[in-house]
RNA sequence: GUGAUCGUAGCUCAGUUGGUUAGAGCGUCUGGUUGUGGCCCAGAAGGUCGUGGGUUCAAAUCCCAUCGUUCACCCCA
């Protein structure tokens, strides 16, 4: 049996009404927000990535799925879409068409990890990309934005979470000083903190080691070493999160490690999705676009895990799905009116109603059953004595009553199913 | 990439110290008289016991390999 790559799920008809109300809820937040959806392609030209993300990321070192096409051009299928935004904006000179461009898309993205609870190969994300505004109250906005399309899930125990990278100068001379207090004590981190000490010493605050942990409480922070105009760039931004109510939290600790991001970096996090636990992260990537070859453009944009929203939905059980009803289900009483009742449900189905009818010549139970089945709200008894008189019977599912009309009489009949 | 875990019908699982034709529940299909569902009852279909080797008179059960699952680490959404 060929089975579906490793990490990658198919999702049947008995999962899409999740993904339709997700998708549903995305859409109308992103709307009322103004932004508008953008759709790039699965794959782009490997470098766009190296560049954007940076070579040393573990995305870019050790997960794309890249691969050279028949043509020598080593591709790859996107691993995340702030690049491939950016890409399109400058190719399309965007940024010169608009001052403030915003954008929101909803997308598969892959990446080859090992899978866990959350984590998969081809997974999707939804997300935005503000680009052309140094605005704090952009990057506000954009944090209460997720926040609020995240909420509409009915999630509990979500956990807004803040940070500033400030400006890549005050970084690098931070990552000193926190290497000059690191120092005396580099034999008693882990292995892992240990390697992460040349690679990117940021991260060993995110150590699950008890003993790295410890050893950081009292390392300094980076948002003592801000500049001046970072900081209050921040200020801002806490300012108007609390007045939109927003319950966030200033992390000092989160580090985002993609290479582009400056300034605000912020996740949602829940309780509820084991291990992996943001659901979305994201901040602002005020160099990226030069970067990537455009004019000097600021962003901001984040990025969350349709999966892992999911899967805290299940574990929460907090989305209110209705059921997928039939509007009818044609009963072919006699088992000899195939065509009549192929073209009876012809008609009900272009009046834009849901209609199945019997495939198989089954007994009247059988079909009874198989309307049952699909939820059906209401039946028609076709043939029989009825249909001599040329009457036929509509029963309603639910209450078993039953009205006998006119064959001819589709009107009515089509009246009492839409009402 | 590392570590652990599991792999028996469509699904959830049972299968005793290796011993005859591998079981249950749910689901599916059919039927419980002549044209009516959800409950109930009866019957039927459905399994290369992940795959390949090995040990043994005998393997779903023990050993090895391999593929896959799940969870965690790394990292990230």
């Amino acid at each position: 049996m060929i089975k579906a790559i490793t990490g990658t799920k198919d999702i049947l008809p008995e999962d899409i009404s999740k993904w339709y109300y997700v998708e549903n809820i995305v859409r109308d937040v992103f709307s009322a927000y103004n932004y508008d959806e953008i759709r790039t392609p699965v794959f782009e030209e490997t470098r766009l990535f190296a560049r954007g993300i940076g070579e040393a990321t573990d995305i870019v070192s050790k997960e794309m799925y890249t691969f050279t096409d028949r043509s020598d051009t080593s591709v790859t299928l996107k691993p995340e879409m702030t690049a491939a935004v950016v890409r399109a904006l400058i190719e399309h000179s965007l940024d010169k068409k608009k001052a403030l461009n915003k954008l929101f898309y909803i997308s598969p993205m892959f990446r080859q990890e090992r899978p866990q609870a959350g984590r998969l190969r081809q997974f999707h994300q939804f997300g935005a990309e503000a680009l052309g505004s140094h605005s704090p109250m952009l990057d506000a906005e954009m944090i209460i934005t997720a926040y609020d399309i995240i909420s509409k899930f009915g999630l509990k125990h979500l956990q807004v979470k803040i940070n500033s990278l400030g400006v890549p100068s005050s970084r690098e001379k931070y990552k000193e000083i926190l290497k000059e207090y690191l120092n005396p004590y580099f034999g008693k981190l882990s292995q892992e903190s240990q390697k992460r000490f040349d690679i990117n010493i940021l991260r060993i605050f995110d150590s699950k080691d008890e003993n790295d942990q410890k050893i950081m409480e009292n390392a300094p922070l980076l948002i003592e070493f801000l500049d001046d105009e970072s900081l209050e760039h921040f200020e801002v931004v806490k300012s108007v999160l609390l007045k939109a109510g927003i319950p966030y939290e200033i992390d000092p600790k989160l580090v985002r490690g993609l290479d582009y991001y400056t300034h605000t970096t912020f996740e949602v996090i829940s309780g509820s999705v084991g291990s992996q636990s943001a659901l979305c992260g994201g901040g602002r990537y005020n160099l990226l676009v030069e970067q990537l070859g455009g004019k000097d453009t600021p962003g901001i944009g984040f990025a969350a895990g349709i999966e892992r929203i999911l899967l805290a939905c299940e574990n929460e059980k907090s989305l209110e799905l209705e059921d997928n009803k039939l509007d009818l289900y044609i009963v072919d009483i006699e088992r000899a009116n195939a065509e009549k009742i192929y073209n009876l449900a012809l008609y009900f189905r272009r009046k834009g109603l849901k209609i199945e009818v019997d495939y198989a010549g089954r007994s009247v139970k059988a079909q009874m059953r198989e309307a049952n089945r699909c939820n059906a709200r209401y039946t028609i008894m076709y043939g029989g004595e009825e249909l001599e008189r040329n009457e036929t019977v509509l029963k309603n599912m639910e209450t078993g009553d039953q009205k006998t009309f006119n064959i001819d009489d589709l009107d009515a009949i089509t009246k009492t199913i839409v009402e």
